[in-house]
DNA sequence: CGCTTTTGACCTGCGC
DNA sequence: GCGCAGGTCAAAAGCG
C-alpha cells in the first residue's frame, strides 16, 4: 500500500512536472504564437488584411518561404500543435535533453517564421506606398486627359459650323491610358460604347496602367481605310505650293519628303507610323503580352536573318502587325517593329508595351504635326531627350537620304516613319539620373510581369507591363533604369543609388522594375512631355491646319520633335533596354540613359524593372502561355 | 481537330 | 516596261 501510495505520488509529481514543462513552453511559444494570432486577426480585420491580400496576389518568385503570411501562420499554428504533441511525447520520455533541443528547434522555427512574416509585412507596406503613388499618377493623367477632351470638344464645337464631320474626324486626338478609347468615328465603327470605355478606363485604373496612348486618328493605321483629312491635306498642299514658289520643281518633292514626316504621312495614307524596338534578346521573338500569328517570313536584302511577319490575333480584325528581325550587325539584337493600333482590349500584360510604343509614336506624330507648318517660326517645344527621360528614340525615315540608327533598309523596310526604341545601348551616368526617376516614379513590383526570355524559354516577353527579373536570378537585386544583361556593375550602381534614395527598399532580388510601364510613365508624366503633348494637341486641335499653332508648346526656344525629325536628328527617347541570355538563359537588362552631355540635360529614363525570364521551352511561347505574347 | 508555322507564289511599289 | 525587294496570301505540314 505504501509503495502504491508512493508510486501514485511519484506519478502525480511527474504529471505536475509535465504540466509545468508544458505550460512553460506554451507560455514561451504563446508569446510568439500570440504574434501569429494577432497577425492572423489582422489579416482579416485590420489594415494588414489589405497588405496580406496584396501579398497574396503576388506570385512569389523564387523564395517560396516568402509567400504571404497565411501559409506561415498555418505553419505557426501547426508548429504550435506539433510542439504540444511533441512536448507531451517528450515529457513521457526520461531524457529531458532531447526535449529541450526540440524546443529550441521549435523556437527557431517560430523565430524564422516570425521574421519572414515581418519581412512580408514590410514589403506589403512598400507595395501599398507604391500603389498609392501610382494611383496619384493615374489621377493626374486622368485629369489631364479630361482637360484635353474638354478642349477638344470646345474647339470642335467652334469649328463644327464650318467643317463637316468628315473633315473634323482626322483631327481628333484621343488619349487613352493604354487602351483604345472611343472618341472617334472610327471607334464608333468599332462599336466601343462609352460604357465599355468606362470599363476600360476602370480596368486601367484597377490595373494601374498608366500608359498614355495618344492616337492621332488622322494617322491611325487602320488598314484599307483611306484618310480623309481634307484640311490637313490642303494645308500640306499649301505647303507644297509655298515651296514651289521658292524652289525648283525638282526640289519640291525632295524638300517635302525629306523635310517632314507628317507630310509624307498625310499625303500617303498608306504610310503608318511604326515603332521599332531594339532589344537584346537571344530568343526568336519578344514576348510582350499580345497574341501574334506568324503569317510570313522573308529574307530581306542585306540581312542574312529572315524577317518574320506577325499579325495580332487577339481580335480577328486587329490591324496591328509586327515584324521581327535580327540585327545584321549584332545578332543578339532583336528588332521588333510594330505597326498599327490595336482596336481591342489589350491584355494587361500587353498594355505597357502598347502604351509605350503608342506614346513614342505619338511623340513622333505630335512633333511632326506641329512642325509641319511652314513659317511657323521656332517651335517652343521640348528638347526631346529631356522630355523623354533620356530614352533613346531614333527616328527613321527611309525616304530621306539620311538614315538613322538602322543600318540598312532591310531593317527599316518601309518608307514609314519609324521610331526606334533602342533598348540595347550601354548605360551611362545612370545613378546621377536615377535619383530623379526614383523619386518621381516609384518602383512597382509585379513578379508576374514582363518576362524577357527565360532560362528555358526562347522568347522574350513583356508581361503585365512590368519588366521583372526572374526568380531564378536572385543575384540581380534591383534594376532601375536600363536593363542590361551581363552588366551587373551598372546594375549595382543603380541599385546602390536607388538604395540611397530608398533605404526602405530591401535588397531583394525582385525589386520592381517596370521598364516599359515606367518608360511610358516617364514619357507621359514628365511635365515637358506634357507640355509638348499639349502643344501638339493644341496645335492640332486649336489651330487645325493653320501654321500658327506651333508656338504654343512648352519650353521657349525649344525645338520640337518634328523639326528635329526634319533634320533627321537622332532622338534619345528609348530606354536602353537590353536583354541577353546569360548562363541558364536568364537575362537581365536595364534601362539607362545614353545622353549625358551637359548640353543636353539628361533626365534619364529609369525604368524600374525586373526581368523574369519566361520559362517556356517553346521558341514562341512564354511562361504560362503556350502562345507568344508580344505587343 | 483546330490552330500555328512554314514556304512558295503572288501582289505591289519603286527605281532604273 | 522590267527587275528588284518588301509584303501578303494560302495551301501544306506540324503540333498539341
Amino acid at each position: 500500500m505504501v509503495q502504491r501510495t508512493q508510486e501514485r505520488e511519484r506519478e502525480r509529481e511527474r504529471e505536475r512536472e509535465r504540466e509545468r514543462a508544458m505550460e512553460g513552453v506554451l507560455r514561451r511559444s504563446s508569446g510568439r504564437g500570440g504574434v501569429v494570432k494577432e497577425e492572423t486577426r489582422d489579416q482579416y480585420t485590420g489594415e494588414e488584411a489589405v497588405v496580406v491580400k496584396t501579398g497574396n496576389k503576388r506570385p512569389y518568385h523564387g523564395n517560396e518561404d516568402m509567400k504571404p503570411s497565411s501559409p506561415n501562420k498555418k505553419d505557426s499554428s501547426c508548429n504550435k500543435q506539433a510542439l504540444r504533441t511533441h512536448l507531451e511525447r517528450s515529457s513521457m520520455e526520461p531524457d529531458s535533453i532531447e526535449s529541450s533541443s526540440s524546443r529550441k528547434e521549435q523556437e527557431n522555427r517560430l523565430v524564422s517564421a516570425r521574421a519572414e512574416m515581418g519581412e512580408v509585412r514590410e514589403e506589403n507596406q512598400r507595395l501599398k506606398m507604391h500603389l498609392n503613388r501610382i494611383m496619384k499618377d493615374y489621377q493626374i493623367l486622368q485629369l489631364q486627359f479630361h482637360d484635353i477632351i474638354q478642349k477638344e470638344s470646345n474647339i470642335s464645337t467652334d469649328t463644327s459650323n464650318n467643317k463637316d464631320q468628315e473633315t473634323e474626324e482626322p483631327e481628333l486626338v484621343s488619349l487613352s491610358l493604354g487602351r483604345f478609347s472611343g472618341y472617334s468615328k472610327k471607334n464608333e465603327k468599332n462599336k466601343i460604347p462609352s460604357e465599355q470605355y468606362n470599363i476600360e478606363h476602370k480596368n486601367s485604373e484597377e490595373g494601374l496602367n498608366l500608359g498614355l496612348e495618344c492616337k492621332f486618328e488622322a494617322f491611325k493605321s487602320d488598314d484599307n481605310e483611306p484618310m480623309t483629312n481634307a484640311r490637313s491635306r490642303n494645308s500640306f498642299e499649301e505647303s507644297k505650293e509655298e515651296a514651289k514658289e521658292t524652289l525648283p520643281p525638282s526640289k519640291v518633292l525632295k524638300t517635302v519628303r525629306s523635310g517632314d514626316d507628317e507630310i509624307s504621312l498625310l499625303n500617303n495614307p498608306a504610310k503608318k507610323t511604326r515603332v521599332s524596338v531594339r532589344a537584346r534578346c537571344d530568343t526568336p521573338t519578344m514576348n510582350d503580352g499580345c497574341q501574334w500569328r506568324k503569317y510570313g517570313q522573308k529574307i530581306a536584302k542585306g540581312n542574312p536573318c529572315p524577317r518574320a511577319y506577325y499579325r495580332c490575333t487577339v481580335a480577328p480584325s486587329c490591324p496591328v502587325r509586327k515584324q521581327v528581325q535580327r540585327c545584321a550587325d549584332d545578332l543578339s539584337i532583336l528588332i521588333t517593329t510594330y505597326e498599327g493600333t490595336h482596336n481591342h482590349l489589350l491584355p494587361m500584360s500587353a498594355t505597357a508595351m502598347a502604351s509605350t510604343t503608342s506614346a513614342a509614336a505619338s511623340m513622333l506624330l505630335s512633333g511632326s504635326s506641329s512642325s509641319s507648318r511652314p513659317g511657323s517660326g521656332p517651335l517652343a517645344t521640348i528638347s526631346t531627350s529631356d522630355n523623354l527621360h533620356g530614352l533613346n528614340l531614333y527616328l527613321t525615315d527611309n525616304t530621306r537620304s539620311r538614315q538613322f540608327y538602322l543600318p540598312n533598309a532591310s531593317q527599316s523596310p518601309s518608307s514609314f516613319p519609324t521610331i526606334t526604341l533602342d533598348l540595347t545601348s550601354t548605360p551611362s551616368s545612370l545613378s546621377s539620373n536615377f535619383d530623379r526617376f526614383s523619386s518621381t516614379y516609384p518602383l512597382s513590383y509585379d513578379p508576374t510581369s514582363l518576362n524577357f526570355g527565360s532560362s528555358e524559354s526562347n522568347s522574350m516577353s513583356w508581361g503585365n507591363g512590368f519588366l521583372g527579373y526572374g526568380s531564378h536570378q536572385p543575384h540581380i537585386k534591383n534594376q532601375i533604369g536600363t536593363l542590361n544583361v551581363g552588366r551587373t556593375e551598372p546594375v549595382e550602381n543603380i541599385y546602390q543609388s536607388y538604395m540611397q534614395k530608398n533605404p526602405t527598399t530591401p535588397p531583394q532580388q525582385s525589386l520592381p522594375a517596370n521598364a516599359i510601364a515606367a518608360a511610358t510613365k516617364a514619357i507621359t508624366a514628365d511635365p515637358s512631355f506634357q507640355s509638348a503633348l499639349a502643344a501638339a494637341l493644341t496645335s492640332i486641335i486649336g489651330n487645325g491646319s493653320s501654321g500658327n499653332g506651333a508656338n504654343q508648346s512648352g519650353g521657349p526656344g525649344g525645338e520640337n520633335l518634328g523639326q528635329k525629325l526634319k533634320r533627321g536628328e537622332t532622338f534619345q527617347v528609348a530606354s536602353n533596354y537590353s536583354t541577353t541570355t546569360k548562363g541558364n538563359g536568364c537575362a537581365s537588362s536595364y534601362l539607362n540613359s545614353s545622353s549625358t552631355t551637359s548640353s543636353r540635360p539628361v533626365s534619364s529614363m529609369f525604368l524600374p524593372s525586373s526581368l523574369p525570364f519566361s520559362t517556356s521551352k517553346s521558341a514562341s511561347t512564354s511562361a504560362g502561355d503556350s502562345r507568344e505574347h508580344t505587343n
